[in-house]
Formats: C-alpha cells, sequence, structure tokens
DNA sequence: TTGAATGGTTGACATGTGTAGACCGATATG
DNA sequence: CATATCGGTCTACACATGTCAACCATTCAA
C-alpha cells in the first residue's frame, strides 16, 4: 500500500488520464484549456510525475503515451485517510459532520449516503 | 471566508494552540516530544504563522503567548471543503463511501452516522 | 559571580511545486 | 525547398515548507 499523495497540479494531470491515456500534446491542449498551462509546464509536471512512478508512458508510433500507474480510487482514498488522520484524529463521525454542516444536502443525497449506511451495516453482521 | 490551508507542520502547531494557548518555550517542549522538532524549528514555523496571520501573539510577562487566530473547526472545513473538490467534485456521497469502504466502522460509529444524517433531515424540512 | 535556564532571533540549506522560455529534430505541406 | 507543426527536452526561477545550528540577552539559583 503505497502512500501516494498528489499535489493539486498532479490531480489535474491524473484526471485527465483517468478519463483516457493520452500523449504529452493532448495533456498539453486539454491542460492548456482547463488550467492554463503553457506546453512546457505540461511537459515538466509530466516528466517529474513519470520519475515518482505516478504515471508511466509507452511508446506508441511517433508519441509517447502516458498512463495512469495508480488508480483513482486508491489515490482518492490516500488523500481521505492522509485528511482524516491529519485533521479529524481518525474520527470518521467528526469529518462526515463538518462536511453536511457547510452545505445544504439535497434529498436524494440523504437518501444515498443512508443506503450506504444500511450496507455497511449488513456487512457488519 | 478566508481561504485557510495548513500545511502538515502548521497543524502540528494549531493543535497545540487549540488545546490551549501557550509560549513559545511551552510549543517547544511539546513539539519537540510530540513531533521531534528541534527549538529553531518550532520558533521559525512560529514565526512564518504569525506572519501569515494564522496566529497572534500577546506579549504576557516575560514571554509571548500565542493564540490561534483561526477556529479549528474553520480550518478543518476548509481543508475538507478543498479535499472535497479536488478530488471528489464535489459529490459527498463518494467522499463518504471512500471513507467507509476504508475502514471496519463500529456499530456505534454506524448510528452515530445514521443519527447524524436523521438530523440533517429534519432540518431540511 | 558564574553557569544554567528562559525566551528568543537570524541565516541558511534542501526539497517540492508551479511556472515557463528557449531550443531542437523530424515530418508534413505549401 | 522553406517553413509550420508535432513531439519533446533542458534549464531556470520563485515560493512554500521542513529543518536546524549558531548566536544572543536576561534572570535566577548555587
Amino acid at each position: 500500500m503505497e502512500r501516494v499523495n498528489l499535489s493539486a497540479g498532479e490531480w489535474r494531470v491524473m484526471e485527465e488520464l483517468w478519463k483516457a491515456p493520452a500523449t504529452l500534446m493532448e495533456l498539453v491542449h486539454a491542460l492548456g484549456e482547463s488550467a492554463g498551462w503553457a506546453k512546457s509546464t505540461v511537459s515538466t509536471v509530466v516528466r517529474r510525475m513519470e520519475d515518482k512512478g505516478l504515471i508511466r508512458a509507452e511508446q506508441e508510433g511517433r508519441a509517447k503515451v502516458f498512463y495512469p500507474a495508480i488508480a483513482r480510487e486508491k489515490a482518492a482514498a490516500a488523500e481521505t485517510e492522509s485528511l482524516l488522520f491529519r485533521v479529524y484524529h481518525g474520527s470518521v463521525g467528526l469529518m462526515v459532520s463538518t462536511l453536511l454542516q457547510n452545505r445544504r444536502i439535497s434529498r436524494e443525497e440523504l437518501k444515498e449516503l443512508q443506503a450506504l449506511l444500511d450496507q455497511g451495516e449488513e456487512e457488519q453482521t
């Protein structure tokens, strides 16, 4: 269970690659639009991420195609756990309560959450 | 609604100050034990935090006493919201579901969460 | 009076991250 | 052929953060 902890910029890149693997130039276009990054910015971030093993590249014709090397769920879980302990000392209740206090949550979403909890209860049995 | 976003080190300091306001030396002792920080490390981090307005100091006798300048709930909420959007695009359901998937949650905690949700439902009415 | 404790301040270095300009070779196209 | 585009590398800078050693002035106890 590796300790992945992505920066905001790294998340942007991963988001693209989780949608679909892409060449550097595809990333340049996507992130140029969505993040306003210059080509060299994209390139640098991508290179550093490859060095770290967050993504990997495969030569495909003239261009390299980049793939995520970690699953989105894994990265999301790692970030979330890290925050859970740093901020809430591991208390899920506190975290969820904060989450709920800070928004007007829709009736539908409440139902969904309750369903999630019920599911958790069953598994426990 | 200021954008507070504390680093891991800053959290350690704030944790101490949220327990109770403290002098630099009290922080040095506490963080020396809990974090293994040298006196100068504590001092530097504290100074930078004061510059940023995260904490404020009041002369009290020979020593300055440091106080948190932001509430814990505010800081916690800011971090949580930031993660919620960066990682889950704002979906509370996804976030909670990840949280639940990653642990065996106790029956009591489940009850608590359910109570939280029920409360949310009432408010909505 | 001298040495330890109190209560600091300063300057410095390493690493990670955000950001990009300059440059370069290959290829496609007018 | 010239030149634009594709696909990419390299170097560099700034700022935040983690980390500390060295230094200093004041006070208090032995």
